[in-house]
Order: structure tokens, then C-alpha cells, then sequence
DNA sequence: CTTCAATTGTAGCCAAAGCTACATGTTAGT
DNA sequence: ACTAACATGTAGCTTTGGCTACAATTGAAG
């Protein structure tokens, strides 16, 4: 390739995409995984206040399984972000803007596990496996996921 | 949380998983994160030799629409990890560890990507997110996948 | 055989995520 | 009121994965 001139271009079976296509999508993903961090912890944060009612740095560390300064770290950029504030020694809390991203975040969470689940996926792999999946769901995506679940649910009652 | 013993527990209707557990979920997706690239770089030198006949440096930089020492540093990490050599101005070769590695990603990008057709999703968005969701699919979830599949296939040839 | 464009390489920068080790601050319980 | 356990913060390091700018090499075409 490059600057020889192409010369027999065999076909194969699966062609490649053009260059720019495949840049494109492979930008997306790359966005999309510099993201996902940041959309764990608010949609963590926000499972934790919902369910114990505060969000402390060193329980946001230990559910994730890093160390504390690492959870304070991104607890930081959370904050340059404008999706979290902090009171010391009472807890992270979701801004406006957080609070709208951890709503959407959850419900692609629990969509993308419900799909995985329907699909025959065993619990824990599912739970698992749409930890990473997650963050890489465009809306197009959810739109036939949650095509695909009415459907299987209406099956399911017959 | 934390010293405080839990008073009321409030139950809601999506429970926290136990800390243990989450941790691990969120573990595994950190580790797919990590070596989502090194896969990506697989896959696209296994696909450009397939098709074109040698995979350069720079072909790989446009293709993932990266600077070109970007690609260059990270097919260091692949030679590193032993899963790349290269001929300077020769292009870039996998070596068995890494040919293998490309196999199971271009098996697993067919059937993710497949699969997200299977279920109404515009082609273009398949593409697009089967580039991140691939690597975050486990074992027991690509088997799934390929009886899901296989099912579809019947019921389209019914 | 020369030249020049393309490829490859190097240097040096940045931010994000991770870590350990140590320091400081709070507060629950006695 | 004290104090010890726990939470939080700081310092300083690493690796990864980006970038730009510049240098060196190669080889296709004239
Ligand atoms: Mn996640
Ligand atoms: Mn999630
Ligand atoms: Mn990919
Ligand atoms: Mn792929």
C-alpha cells in the first residue's frame, strides 16, 4: 500500500472499510472509553445515595476496587467537570448536570443487562460484561435494544 | 454508610450488589479497557495484511485516525508484549501469540457486530459500537451470542 | 545518479488512571 | 474530654495513550 501503486487488489471476503469510516468509528470508541470512567462513578454515586442515602469517597473506592487516592483523584475530575461537589466527611454529591447523567447511565445500565439476560447470557457474566458494554451503546443501539425486549416480553406472556 | 450501622435499610426495588462483587465487575472492565487497544492493533495489522499484502505504520495511523508516532509507540507495546515485529519500512508482522490473538478479535468483532444487525440495529451504528463493545465480551456471553444466532438464522430460512 | 516525497524515528510535551507511603482531620465511644 | 479508628488529603511515582515538531532514511521517478 501506501505509495505502490495497488496492484492485483485481490477481494476478500470481508472487505475493509474506507480509511476515513474506520477512523471515524474507531474515534468514537476511543471517546467513548474516555468516558466511562467518568460515568461510573456518577452512576455509582448516585446507587449509593439512593440506597444508603450518602456517597463517601473511601465506599465509592472500595465498590470500584481502587485505592482511595485514586477514587479522590477522579473525584477531582468529576468535579473540573462540573458533575459532583464534595463536603469532607459528608459525601459526594451530583450536580444537576451529574444527576442527569447518571439517570441516562443507569437506565443504559439496566437496558444493556436486561438485553444480555434475554439473550440467555448466565447473571453473573451479564452483570459483568455490561459493566464495559455500557459505554459503548449509541442511541441507535438502545432504540432496537429496548425494540428487542418488547418484543421478547410479549413472546415471554404468550 | 461506613462506621455508621446501617439504621433503617431501606430496601429499593434494584439492590446493591455486595461490595466484592462489584469490585470485581468493575476490575474486569478496567482490564478489557487496558487491552482493548493492543487488540485493536491486532485485528487492523491482521486485516490490512489480509487484504492489501503488509500493514505500515502509517496505514495503521490513518486507519485508527491517530498521529503516526502515536502508532509507532504502540506497536513498541506490541513488539514488547510480543505480539508484533517489524522490517522498518517493510511493514509490521504478527507473531504466533499475536496472529492468535487477532484470530479470537475478528471472530468475536464478526459475531458482536452480527449480532447487533440480528437485532434491528442500523448498520452504521453496529459497526460503530461493535468497535468498543467487542472487547468487553466475555466467553460465556459469546456463546450466547452464537446460539442467538444460530436461532435467528432458522427462523429467517423458515 | 540525484532528488524529493513519503515513511519512519526521536524528543519532549500533556492528561488520565493507577499505585504506595505518609500526613492530617473527624467523630464515635468510652 | 480523650483517643483510636477511620476518612480524607498530599506527595510523588509509573504506565498508557495522546499530541506536535523536527530529524533521518528510503526508494520511485526523473
Ligand atoms: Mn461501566
Ligand atoms: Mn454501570
Ligand atoms: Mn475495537
Ligand atoms: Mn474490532
Amino acid at each position: 500500500m501506501s505509495r505502490k501503486a495497488s496492484p492485483v487488489r485481490k477481494q476478500s471476503l470481508h472487505a475493509l472499510p474506507t480509511e476515513q469510516a474506520q477512523a471515524r468509528r474507531f474515534g468514537k470508541a476511543r471517546s467513548a472509553r474516555s468516558t466511562a470512567i467518568l460515568e461510573d462513578y456518577v452512576e455509582l454515586i448516585a446507587d449509593l445515595i439512593e440506597s444508603t442515602g450518602e456517597a463517601r469517597a473511601t465506599d465509592i473506592a472500595r465498590r470500584l476496587g481502587v485505592s482511595h487516592p485514586t477514587a479522590i483523584n477522579t473525584i477531582a475530575r468529576l468535579k473540573r467537570e462540573g458533575l459532583a461537589t464534595a463536603r469532607p466527611y459528608r459525601g459526594i454529591f451530583l450536580t444537576e448536570k451529574g444527576d442527569v447523567l447518571a439517570r441516562r447511565v443507569r437506565a443504559r445500565h439496566r437496558l444493556v443487562l436486561e438485553v444480555l439476560l434475554a439473550l440467555g447470557v448466565p447473571h453473573e457474566a451479564a452483570e459483568a460484561d455490561a459493566e464495559g458494554i455500557e459505554h459503548h451503546v449509541s442511541e441507535a443501539t438502545l432504540k432496537a435494544f429496548s425494540e428487542f425486549l418488547r418484543g421478547s416480553r410479549v413472546k415471554k406472556a404468550s
